[in-house]
DNA sequence: CGATTTTATACGCGTTAAGGAAAAAATGCG
DNA sequence: CGCATTTTTTCCTTAACGCGTATAAAATCG
């Protein structure tokens, strides 16, 4: 059972003003004392302790209010973009990437790697990865002492509060601590996180849930994973493990089940001609999908069938996922998304004729295909969130000694 | 976003004491100190404070130490049964029950009525559960007056935080609210919830999850219902929404897909024949899964087969609640157990073959045929629990006024 | 039988943080 | 240049936790 001191107390409300000030844009104290319901003595106390840290920065420009504005002008607080620097990473079967972001997230510099890693031995991803974070470090004029956390974005079933990787399609073994193996090849702290977590809370500050602390994600690619946010923050169950939705069992009784992952997985939809030929080219360059796009839109009817089936699928999968978690909005992302026209709108209505229809309406579903930029600063994100999270200093400005 | 400040810091850690006592029976001051991880000062103060509000007593014997006990003997305290009463109840389609339980949750009087309310109009309904509050009071030697809360477990999609019944298999029409009605009618506070989050946590309390903090409970009656428990706390989706397991949907593709209440729920399983003769009466009676039972039993083919479909389905589903929530146990309750050797041995079948073998360990299955009074338990500790969390007065002995 | 030991609880004090009142700062306007 | 106005800071009060120590209550020992 958590018990509560005043540290916990600070904790909480300087996270709620650090986030205040960093979802809000430039705000100044009396706005966030208005969002944060905390007093102005208060925000005024802890934002002095937030700009004593270098983790906000004042800026005397930009007041938009009225014109007419009288009186003492505010002061506008923004976050401190050097406060810290972080490392997001996203591993995938055929692509890695790596992006440098500030405190902020935004991105200083991004390097993709279209290698293929998929069933390579432990060490040797290790040993890409550690390449990867080193050159997007370097490309982005910083040394590894620069970096306060790496957060690496991993396909499978990870266990967020140990780093644990307990199974990933791309490596061969199961249980592998990889949080520890890349802490110690570069001496930074590294976290281990579900790609799917990662994009989620990428979504979350930067894409489509933006506006919502509540929202489900449904990520398609090699795996097929959740990511649930509620109240701001990522439902971990128990243990931390994250979901794998590829392990869904879909069918009625024993004779007729299959998984999800085997009807609408990568591999399950782009099926045995990716095996050969100038598919199993597009496949190695991690440009499967869109490779049987093209296929598709050229009325292949193997891999139409093999879409509309994916599609059926998983629009039955989202729906039961709203049945459950009833969040406001789905947003769907993934590679599979490429598959085009025939597979979206399958799904979506598969989702619309699936769902109970007492609840067709609090939901909406959204797709996102943005690109694996955006996983690796979700990845990025997951590192700044527990930044934020971490006790700096002290509230106030500490009674400076007397010289 | 939620602000912390002293109120919120007094409100956890008395929580955090009183829970510890109600759980840890006769425990004396350093005990706490030392489960809670709170300073003996601050357990003490707190103690004074629930002394003072009698939400407590103190028991001078009971020192179940070492026998040679050396030093000052620990007084023990216990929680105060008198400090509230609450009226929990479990509204079903053929049967209601009324419990009325003190502070610690012990049942002080029980009222099972079988009444068919199944699609009643409300006002009907209203009437017999009024009634059946009532007079479980006066059985318990009590007047309303002495009622603090009134808690009522109803089969369905309930919405906690509105006391709306958003829609339930026997009310006819939907989006009523229960909790305004009850509470008028009563004139005490009155909380509507779930059946199923009601047992989920009257199982955390005195069944099978006394030892956890984290599990999944499926309850199988006339409405499949579902119950997590995150952290010690019933998991409510956004919106405080409670789920409904028997609109998921089961199937891979739309021509082949089926809901799991139409394979699963009591109507489904019963079928057509439950219509006519004595099973109608049974059905009637409240005991139309007992009567299937010795059906099944007596080799009755229809009833065998309903019962094997519908233990496969439960099976898959939990198999897929697991995997996507990850809990230590799985309680399974409802009268659907009553069906009896089949169905279950069906069940864990189907649940061994479909849960993925990576997480094969991590969940166990339990099984619980506990009595309808236990549900209304349930929602007396509902109840209960809203009132622990309740702030009453201030931390510590007041400083005494002086005289 | 009283002194000593041992352990549990209570009390005083210091620390930290939130919040209210009012002063101080910074600007526009007449 | 003084005054109104709005923002920010300063000072003070209140509340809560934790530390150290005093006190209370029993068992043991001389």
């Amino acid at each position: 059972m958590k018990t509560a001191d005043p540290e916990l107390m600070r904790a909480i409300n300087r996270f709620t003003v650090l986030d205040t000030i960093r979802r809000h844009g430039p705000i100044s104290r009396v706005e966030i004392s208005e969002r944060s319901q905390l007093s102005t003595t208060t925000v005024s106390a802890i934002t002095a302790s937030l700009l004593d840290d270098g983790l906000i920065l004042t800026r005397h420009e930009g007041d938009i209010r009225n014109a007419a504005a009288r009186g003492r002008p505010r002061v506008m607080l923004v976050l401190n973009p050097d406060a810290a620097r972080v490392v997001g990473a996203k591993i995938a079967a055929h692509q890695m990437n790596f992006v440098v972001t500030d405190f902020c997230g935004e991105v200083i510099s991004h390097l993709s790697l279209p290698i293929r890693v998929n069933r390579q031995p432990v060490g040797v991803i290790s040993d890409l990865i550690e390449d990867g974070v080193r050159r997007c470090v370097v490309d982005a004029g910083l040394s590894l002492d620069d970096i306060d956390t790496v957060c690496i974005g991993f396909p499978g079933v990870i266990e967020h509060r140990t780093g644990l990787v307990r199974s990933s399609p791309i490596l061969s073994e199961p249980d592998v601590d990889f949080a520890r193996e890349m802490s110690q090849r570069l001496n930074v702290a590294t976290i281990v996180e579900s790609d799917s977590h990662a994009i989620t809370l990428g979504h979350h500050w930067f894409g489509k849930g933006r506006d919502l602390d509540d929202m489900v994600l449904v990520s398609l690619e090699q795996t097929l994973g959740l990511g649930v946010l509620n109240g701001g923050q990522l439902f971990r169950g128990a243990g931390g493990l994250s979901h794998n939705l590829g392990d869904l069992m879909m069918g009625c009784g024993l004779a007729e089940t299959i998984r999800l992952s085997a009807l609408a997985g990568e591999q399950a939809i782009l099926g045995e001609q990716s095996q050969q030929g100038r598919f199993a080219e597009a496949v190695r360059l991690g440009r499967g999908m869109a490779h049987a796009q093209t296929l598709i839109a050229a009325e292949d009817n193997g891999l139409t069938a093999a879409a509309t089936r994916a599609g059926e699928a998983i629009g039955i999968a989202v729906a039961n996922i709203v049945t459950l978690f009833g969040p406001p909005r789905v947003v769907i992302v993934g590679s599979s998304l490429l598959l085009g026209h025939v597979f979206l709108t399958t799904l979506s209505e598969a989702y619309r004729r699936a769902i109970p229809p007492s609840i067709r309406e609090i939901a909406e579903l959204v797709f996102d295909n943005s690109p694996d930029e955006m996983w690796a600063q979700g990845a990025a994100v997951v590192a700044l969130c527990e930044l934020y999270e971490s006790p700096w200093g002290t509230t106030g400005p500490a009674p400076a000694p007397q010289h």
